[in-house]
DNA sequence: TTGAAAGCGCTAACAA
DNA sequence: TTGTTAGCGCTTTCAA
């Protein structure tokens, strides 16, 4: 049968210590001469004891930082939680994810990382409002990574989306494109005021547009590949198609290409620019051009962000990263048969 | 300030009733009467409350099922997860994701989990050894998607990797291609009997290259694209090059495409397989030929054969999925050129 | 430097 | 059907 684990109990009597001595040795406390802190530590190893992380959530500290993340097969949600556990790792901390569930709306996955009593929350793109969110930093010290919110309680770490976005209508321009379509969100819990990156990307998209009177033509769309995919094929069957698509973000860049790929369209008929810099974006099959905005550095500064705010500090820090254009090989030189074909 | 949050105490002061009677209607207890169920309702709503984890854990179950996952950035373990949440969600079941960090060995994960007394532990290419599972199993609810174990206390989800790999060569060979080079797992914390996957497919490739009388090129490597990429790279750099490649795994296919690619070389000199069916494997522009062993599925089955462990059944259960071949562009005959220069 | 003891929030006997 | 009560394993005053 399972021998029953040990306790601290175990540990103090194998010791011949009192439970309070055990506790100070494994937490490294004050206060414990050497003699006690070798007996001790030996009995430990010889029991296996590990302490319950719940036993000592009652009374303290779980040590624990919770990240929720909206999906787990996103690849840019990977390398966010790569800078996330790089920096998490070694400083006593765990770190648990709670992914969010299809039904979910988000909250429900911030929620249940409270009831476990983490220390610390890393909310990665939540669809919750800011008023909630201010709220849960209230209770529990937070960064949220991906929305522009301007809270009080607690930080943010963001892309400078309107930047990237210049740099990406600047790049479709300069290669001669002026039919641009643009995928964005669909429907989403935005928050109010609205805060979401794609709102931004849209505007900055909407704005240089227009600046140069030149006709918008945004779809919103779900934020998957295959949602991207069908809405490329309607896209290209149009009379007059567009020439080049700013998407919202890699994935829906890559189902766009997936749609011109099957008809053999190349990027001088139908150029494609997406958002985050997935690695395969890099892959030379795929040659994506793309805006990085360094998910493992976002991952890395929410971190230590959330450490700070462990350790007392209050108030809100925003942080953002700077992006940088990957021009490869989705985009190119409009064809001259192209322009000619859709000239008005 | 913050609120201090609510206990099960407040709640059963607001409703006049005792701490037990919430306790009943929070876990849907036998021996309620309707009108204390409203109340105590009301008042749970009222206050906001939400038990804790760990007072939970402390006295019977935290009705938590705990997944531990080598990496988060792989898109084969992502299809996993999706499946595993997929059945979990709705069970009543919370899911909390312990992923492996860079200097751990899995044990670590596992035994985090184990800390935090989850219900069940779903282990995912565990690194650690079978006896070290079963005296994990003996102690909760387990189960191993993977590796080919043969446990008395746990359960075992894995793909069929001979028959997989049956696949790969034969469709190699079909292609008319003879010199085949093998990539394969590095140094790893190899259980004791061997039940590494890779160990299988690796066996497989070597029993039918021999059966063939062709000489065999397994190169051990680490499970990463940047080590395929670099291997690949100096495999084409040989005097006699080899014309296909069995990748250990897609990511490793991708790296090597990824070199094979930067040469100019297509399937007809140099055909690349890999192993999963990751999504991207599927697209056009990739055209990944590989064999699907549906990690969703994986994920679906492990998660059921853990609920039926949770409700009681002992002994062990051993799955598999059925391989498929997804016959991509990535391979192709070879071409009478190529065979030419490679001729003995 | 060490130990005794209270109590964190909950569940599960058991009694009423 | 409802309430009383005894802990679960730990941390943390507070005394010794």
């Amino acid at each position: 049968m399972a021998p029953t684990r040990a306790t601290i109990e175990d540990v103090a009597r194998a010791a011949g210590v009192s439970r309070a001595a055990v506790s100070k040795v494994i937490r490294d406390a004050y206060g414990v001469s050497d003699s006690m802190r070798e007996r001790v530590s030996a009995a430990i190893a010889d029991l296996g004891y590990r302490p319950r992380v719940a036993a000592r959530a009652m009374r303290g500290s779980s040590r624990t930082v919770g990240v929720q993340l909206p999906r787990v097969d996103n690849s840019f949600f990977a390398r966010i939680l790569v800078g996330v556990f790089d920096h998490l790792e070694g400083t006593g901390y765990q770190t648990i994810l709670a992914p969010m569930t299809h039904a979910a709306n988000g909250k429900a996955a911030l929620e249940s990382l409270v009831d476990r009593q983490v220390d610390a929350i890393i909310a990665v793109a939540p669809a919750v409002s800011q008023t909630w969110l201010e709220q849960l930093g209230l209770r529990v010290p937070l960064v949220q990574i991906g929305q522009h919110d301007d809270p009080e309680h607690y930080d943010v770490v963001t892309g400078d989306d309107e930047e990237g976005s210049r740099l990406v209508m600047a790049h479709l321009f300069e290669l001669g494109h002026r039919r641009i379509a643009h995928f964005t969100v669909d429907q989403r819990a935005l928050s109010d005021p609205p805060a979401d990156p794609h709102l931004a990307r849209t505007r900055i998209y909407d704005e240089l547009m227009t600046e140069r009177g030149l006709p918008t033509d945004t779809r919103a769309i779900p934020l998957t590949e295959e949602a991207a995919y069908a809405e490329t094929i309607s896209l290209l069957s149009l009379a007059d198609p567009p020439t080049a698509l700013f998407a919202g973000h890699d994935e829906l860049a890559l189902g766009a290409l997936r749609a011109s790929a099957e008809r053999g369209l190349g990027p001088e008929e139908f150029s494609v620019v997406g958002y985050d810099d997935v690695p395969i974006a890099s892959h030379p099959l795929i040659g994506l051009t793309t805006i990085d905005q360094f998910g493992e550095e976002m991952g890395f500064l929410a971190a230590s962000l959330v450490l700070e705010r462990i350790s007392g500090r209050t108030g809100s820090v925003l942080r953002q990263t700077d992006p940088v254009l990957r021009a490869r090989r989705s985009s190119a030189r409009i064809s001259s048969a192209t322009q000619a074909a859709g000239a008005d």
